[in-house]
DNA sequence: TTTTATTGATTGATCAGTCAATAAAAAATA
DNA sequence: TATTTTTTATTGACTGATCAATCAATAAAA
């Protein structure tokens, strides 16, 4: 059976699979075989490519983060002014597989690992910056910077907020009801702006 | 050694060392061993006392829920007007024993429980019920009913964003900044209601 | 004598990680 | 071209550690 090249193969098979099972099962604590099941290989094969469950967690999450850079990235190409690339921001996080439950549950299993794993925040800790860094770097073009850092603090808890109250699935809020409320978080705060100057 | 009376303040004490054991911990991945050390007692004696580790986790989930609920009746208590009942309701939120590291750590973990214990899930549920209906309630006596709706999952996804943030731990912010982003947030939807009325 | 509190010792299950063995492909050598 | 050697892919079997849960034993109080 052994045919060459099957590394790459491989490792994004059992990524796809530690995602897949970390979903269903909506946390950390998913064993080796489990993933390797989902991958159809044996587990001896995961410890082979990734050495330990800690590093083949660690790649799945950055290639969660992977994913929603390169999303984002998509979509702030097609975005013309400020408001429209604030626009697009947001309806990346909010994007249809990102809501997915077994999505959901993966990340609140990432933050909870954070708390152990200091390269499992680091990353976390990226996301959060980019996010901000993206929020903050439109807003300045609409508002002061100390009014951008704030909305931009306000609006990435929003997010994330409406994220982690996805994962309780009880009067679960809509994908675009999510996306509604954030928006309307940015736009009471444009023209509350406005108006103060105006008045 | 044996004294009579014992149950209820071991109950609590390992209840206490659970809750302490989670924060340092950072997940629930504690063993019983780890928790009853933290109480003085053996692991024998918590399994004697809860079953299993499963009820403990829940019991502590419990008193969790019942700090903060008591601590929401006494600071509602000395709320006149609905404008200061939803502060009251903010302040408790991030008061500093909830904003504490090791008590975000707890939460996090127990909403990442929540996604394989049915009893977890319910018992998160409750919470955000109640957060939701305190905030409905009091922006009932300031909006039309479907604003108030609104403007409360806005305030609370914001509350549970700015808390879920505090656990990355860094660029904290704190507790009079998350507090001032969720009265702007209130202030602005409010006041945006108000100037629609008036132009 | 019964009840309550408490623990040490043990069990059984689960898992991450290791390793030696197998087999096919590729490269080197004759 | 035919062969041997090396490299790559893969797994079954095993090990050692960890841990929840059990239980029988002990001792104080009622």
């Amino acid at each position: 059976m052994p045919k060459v090249g099957m590394e790459p193969v491989r490792r994004k098979a059992l990524v796809d699979a530690a995602l897949r099972a970390i979903g269903d099962h909506g946390s950390l604590t998913v064993t080796m075989s489990e993933i390797a099941r989902h991958a159809g290989v044996s587990p001896a094969l995961a410890h082979h490519y990734f050495g330990s469950k800690e590093q083949l967690l660690i790649e799945t999450i950055r290639s969660l983060l992977r994913k929603l850079r390169d999303d984002a990235v998509a979509a702030l190409a097609f975005a013309a002014t400020p408001r429209e690339r604030l626009s697009a921001i947001i309806r990346v996080s909010f994007q249809a597989d990102q809501f997915a439950p077994e999505t959901v549950a993966a990340w609140l299993a990432f933050y909870s690992e954070a708390q152990r794993s200091e390269e499992v925040r680091r990353l976390l800790v990226v996301y959060a910056r980019r996010l901000n860094s993206n929020l903050v770097q439109s807003l300045k073009r609409l508002c002061p910077a100390e009014d951008a850092a704030r909305i931009a603090e306000g609006a990435a808890a929003m997010i994330d907020g409406l994220y982690i109250r996805q994962s309780l699935r009880s009067a679960p809020i809509s994908i675009e009801a999510s996306i509604a409320l954030t928006e309307d978080y940015l736009n009471a705060h444009l023209r509350a702006r406005e108006d103060r100057q105006d008045g």
